[in-house]
DNA sequence: ACCTTTATTCCGAACGTACC
DNA sequence: GGTACGTTCGGAATAAAGGT
């Protein structure tokens, strides 16, 4: 994770981003400042898509749903309609690879909310060279309005996909950026990241419960996975018997080398002295 | 101006919780 | 552990709105 933001949500009027380092991030404030509002309104939410309200508190209480986030609460009305955005920005580490997924949130009161996610693959990044909003006039004054459904899939084109769905955006953030083989695997995961997080965990959860959630939630493993690492184990083994037989091979050339130097030399002596022989002959003969 | 998209409503399914 | 209940979600159908 490389960046989180929000844009018009809760009290967030303008686009706040929040950076992460090496994947981290550190929010620190006084109690009733909105640490846990805003990192509940970041995870899961932007993984699933889930917004239900005991998704959304740490402690799983239904006392506030997403819907109050974008309006404000129940007896303070100071707005009917509002269109918020969040969104989560990943990077592959040592490259400037991006990929972005977030979700559009529109709440009016009294009606049901409008739901929409989407996922920038073709590497522009929000902030940067792609906007949530577009400008409006009102009055002299440049205003941000957020940009509706359509207008995001108008703008995001061929780079990137939107959907309508909680579940087509869960499948897509699983796609892009877990690559789980199945989405039951994906959910495991998300199911962990929420039993992690409570703060009734060391009350509720035995150790063995904990190792049976941390199980469910390892991805099986594929063929493919294991076709490749039964390959490896099988090249292995022939490198190993390749490296024998040419330490025995080796080892009987190392023989036969010894056996040949001392015949060489044999051979080299002997001829030197027929030379030697030869030479004192001419010598005596000349005489 | 046309055609596609969006909003609305309804209903069944699924999920979570409370209670026994 | 089972049941009842309430809430939310998702799909279908249809009317209305909006973008090209």
């Amino acid at each position: 994770m490389n960046r989180a933001g929000l844009f018009n949500f809760w009290y967030y009027n303008d686009e706040e981003i929040f950076h992460f380092s090496d994947g981290k991030l550190l929010l620190r404030g006084s109690n009733g400042s909105g640490k846990s509002v805003t990192m509940q309104s970041i995870l899961p939410v932007l993984l699933d898509g889930k917004t239900s309200p005991d998704r959304l508190d740490p402690f799983g209480s239904k006392a506030r749903k997403i819907e109050d986030y974008l309006l404000g609460e129940k007896d303070i009305v100071d707005r009917d309609e509002r269109t918020g955005y969040l969104f989560l920005e990943y990077k592959r580490e040592n490259t400037n690879q991006y990929i972005t997924t977030g979700i559009g949130l529109q709440a009016r009161r009294y009606k049901s909310l409008n739901f929409w996610g989407f996922i920038l693959t073709d590497n522009r990044r929000i902030g940067k060279d792609f906007f949530l909003y577009e400008y409006e006039y009102h009055a002299g004054e440049k205003q941000k309005i957020p940009l509706s459904r359509r207008q995001l899939e108008n703008r995001i084109g061929d780079g990137g996909h939107v959907v309508t769905k909680r579940g087509d955006y869960r499948n897509l953030v699983n796609k892009y950026i877990f690559g789980f083989e199945n989405i039951e695997a994906y959910d495991e995961l998300i199911k962990l990241l929420i039993q992690l997080r409570s703060p009734k965990l060391s009350k509720d959860f035995k150790p063995t419960v904990i190792y049976e959630i941390l199980e469910a939630s390892l991805p099986p493993l594929t063929d493919e996975d294991l076709r490749h690492l039964s390959d490896t184990i099988e090249s292995m083994d022939q490198t190993k018997q390749q490296i024998e037989q040419l330490e025995r091979e080796r080892t009987a050339l190392e023989k036969i080398v010894k056996r040949y130097d001392l015949y060489n030399q044999y051979r080299l002596a002997n001829t030197a002295e027929q030379y030697l022989n030869t030479k004192r002959k001419v010598t005596e003969t000349e005489k």
